[in-house]
DNA sequence: GAGTGTGAAGCAGTTCACAGCG
DNA sequence: CGCTGTGAACTGCTTCACACTC
């Protein structure tokens, strides 16, 4: 592996994700070393795609031995960006948003929900946690004194368009979006789109084959 | 496409909730046909992956003119298994739970929650909307009476493992998880994982590889 | 003429298999 | 000897291009 300018596949960063998940459970159980195959078996992958992932990164696994728990974390969460504080934006204060607020794992992984943005006039000046909500008219200046990294969208489908787009002019380059719309976005701006009902209805044509 | 015996790439699958979606905007706009190459501007994707996909599905576009909104409407409904109610049970009335207990778009949808288990003793008996709160011990003949199609799991990593053993052998044959866990099921059971935190680090490691 | 349906080509991610290191 | 790292083969999705139909 080279080690730049490396193009690592969408797929194999999604599985980073999970590798570190069990890696922190290995970690809590104590064990030092790890194996590809082991890491395969707890996530349901094959071996050779674990090694094969993990290659895109360097090569610091030792033969005959397997990874360093400690130090694949490591490389793993710098990797992914997880090193920074980054700044999030909340769109909507709603059922979804409220309980995306309150998510730990987002909070035990350095993003940290500063401004939370919704256009009801009962909700604008109370306080959701630590944060108070904001009314839609304070988007642009609220992204800007926050110094926003990264907008979650959990408003309803009808607004989210314009919305994002506001967010986009005012210089936010990553987008997570709840609402059950595609999104038109420049290309220079991250886009992961949350679909629910995609997920949930991809079950039903399971289902639906099942018994014809 | 010989219609029959078919494998449908699980890509095309998940398209075609999309394309479900914009159908269902295009007729509420009265438009009554729609050729391919609209379909994909609307979802990002290109007009031959449009044909491509509903190619798998038969063929009922007309040449020179495009797919009738309604027929085509029709045909993904029921091969999404949207004809059907479909019975869930929501194990874990959470913040998350909650939140995807009243979701509107899945009941809409026909995914009706019929059951709803949690463990807290102060929630057992306790309503969540039309639905009473049941307890963890009630589980398998909860979802017997119900005659449950589809389980939503959204408690902790921690418990997830275990309740969703007893649900496969309780004959459930689709599990959508929201547990942050890798949930080992046998290969009949059909599972869907929505990680996010997966989507929210997949963004973070754009992020990060963009300003070095 | 406009737009579908589809084999064929292209491409990306996955799996294989084995040389090589600890 | 065990397990990594990786080119090479493979698999399956996507894109192309064009014959065909309305």
């Amino acid at each position: 592996m080279n080690g730049f300018t490396n193009t690592i596949p969408d797929a194999s960063v999604r599985r980073f994700s999970l590798y570190l998940r069990y890696l922190e459970d290995f970690e809590r159980s104590g064990v030092r070393s790890v194996a590809s195959d082991r890491l395969a078996r707890r996530g349901g992958t094959t071996a050779a795609q674990v090694r094969k992932d993990l290659s895109y990164l360097g090569s610091f696994g030792k033969r005959g031995l397997g990874y360093s728990v400690e130090e694949l974390t490591r490389v793993l969460r710098s990797v992914l960006g997880l090193d920074s504080e980054w700044r999030v934006a909340l769109l909507g204060a709603g059922r979804i948003g409220t309980a995306l607020f309150r998510y730990q794992p987002f909070r035990d992984r350095g993003f940290h929900i500063t401004t939370v943005i919704d256009n009801d006039p009962c909700k604008v000046g109370t306080p959701l946690g630590d944060v108070v909500i904001r009314g839609e008219d304070e988007l642009e200046c609220a992204l800007r004194d926050d110094r926003t990294d990264l907008v979650i969208v959990a408003v309803p489908a009808g607004v989210a368009q314009s919305l994002v787009d506001r967010v986009v002019a005012a210089g936010v380059r990553a987008v997570l979006n709840y609402a059950p719309t595609q999104l038109r976005l420049p290309d220079d701006v991250a886009l992961r789109n949350v679909s629910m009902l995609v997920e949930l209805q991809s079950l039903s044509y399971s289902l639906a084959r099942r018994r014809p």
